[in-house]
DNA sequence: ACAAAAGTGTTAAGAATACACCCATGT
DNA sequence: ACATGGGTGTATTCTTAACACTTTTGT
């Protein structure tokens, strides 16, 4: 470090990767850009952070701004990695990009900004702009491996679902499917939700009993060291 | 974002915590910090980091400038995790903290910057500035979760090691004694190591097998996803 | 011969996997 | 009565955990 005076930080940018899961399929929010670089390109939402606020409030501000998401509503919210972003991608140099993952349920993106914010599922996205791409996948493993020793998936539900609906969303996530019977065995035994007492009466079959979350916050429950 | 020329970015730093093994303790590295704020107070090590360089590159920096560590002493390096620093912790305002985790072994630190660069065992540190006492602990869990399900250990080893001195670094690094004969299948299992063929010959007693980590790049093993 | 660390297997318990049929409802 | 999704148990395999004695060397 040379001298206090002629220091000049990097560019700090924040993104977030929100999923969410809409007919049985991992969805990530994009927005479509409306300034170079990438102009046009799919993107992750973000913004510049300004010295004035943090950077989880950069993420509200860029949700809400790029994405028309009000404050409250992305369920969960994790910091994923911080990116160096070479000079030669941006305009004002080298960046450094705090990136961020969100989940959530029935979100209805608005076109706030015009930059068309849009869900797409995971496995069929548009080309990207930056390293969006590979940030996605970084993503996707870290809910993966969090879907196994905690309660996240409470952040993907709505308040009550059945048993069905919670291995759909399992299913989604990690983008396999899981066997009916062993998947009921392991929700038990991570004693991560709770009957209602109520059943979802809907369609011409058995009526499903309805469940929910012991907790609205994140709860690790099994880490199997020796 | 309300325009893009009046735009100040937060400051960003860069602090490193580097462990090692050392008579059976795990070590982190820490100096006594020359400046205000937390003037005296030891610390991680850390500098600004400008926009001409990387977070990566800032690192190396710190650990050179603060501590005396050439370039490539340290033998494994991962990101951990980025903070906000509140503003009314540093006198240039909301900060973004940048930190990293370094692995290494027989480090000796110089003291470069006269800011006297020690390693402490991480069961006995003094008061630490900002909130380094509690991202020592992260980066401690983070270093024992992979232990379980990589090769991460090669960091904390020399070239050359018998399976007792692996165990005690397992042992110093996950806060834990373990069983001898499950250490070595579980090791065994892994498949991470192979012996060289030589034996270590010191001491009143049977000399012992050498191994070696047969990759010394960060390799993941396993990972019990269904 | 003794001290000191190296080396080595088996058993029991628990966790993960594979797998198929009956139940309750609406039409 | 039939179509639809809801609900349930067992046997097998694999993984983890607990546990004690013999070997090789230097003094």
């Amino acid at each position: 470090m040379t001298g206090m005076y002629s220091y000049t930080p990097p560019t700090v940018t924040v993104d977030g990767v929100v999923f969410q899961i809409v007919a049985g399929q991992l969805m990530v929010l994009l927005i479509q850009r409306a300034r170079d670089p990438f102009k046009n390109a799919w993107a992750l939402p973000g913004v510049y952070c300004s010295r004035e606020e943090t950077t989880t409030e950069a993420l509200r501000r860029a949700w809400r701004s790029k994405a028309g998401l009000p404050a409250t509503a992305v369920a969960y919210t994790e910091q994923l990695y911080t990116f160096d972003v070479a000079a030669a991608q941006d305009p004002r140099g080298h960046a450094v990009s705090v990136i961020y993952l969100g989940l959530s349920h029935d979100l209805q993106p608005a076109g706030a900004n015009a930059e068309n914010p849009t869900f797409f599922a995971v496995d069929t996205l548009p080309q990207l702009a930056y390293e969006h791409q590979t940030i996605i996948a970084a993503a996707r493993e870290r809910l993966r491996n969090k879907l196994t020793y905690t309660n996240i998936a409470y952040a993907l539900l709505p308040k009550q679902f059945s048993l069905s609906q919670l291995q759909t969303a399992y299913e989604a996530a990690l983008g396999q499917p899981l066997d009916k019977r062993n998947f009921r065995k392991k929700i038990a035994a991570l004693e991560i939700i709770e009957p209602t007492g109520t059943y979802n009466k809907e369609g011409a079959h058995r009526p499903a009993r309805l469940y929910r979350f012991k907790q609205q916050q994140l709860q690790v429950v099994s880490r199997n060291l020796e």
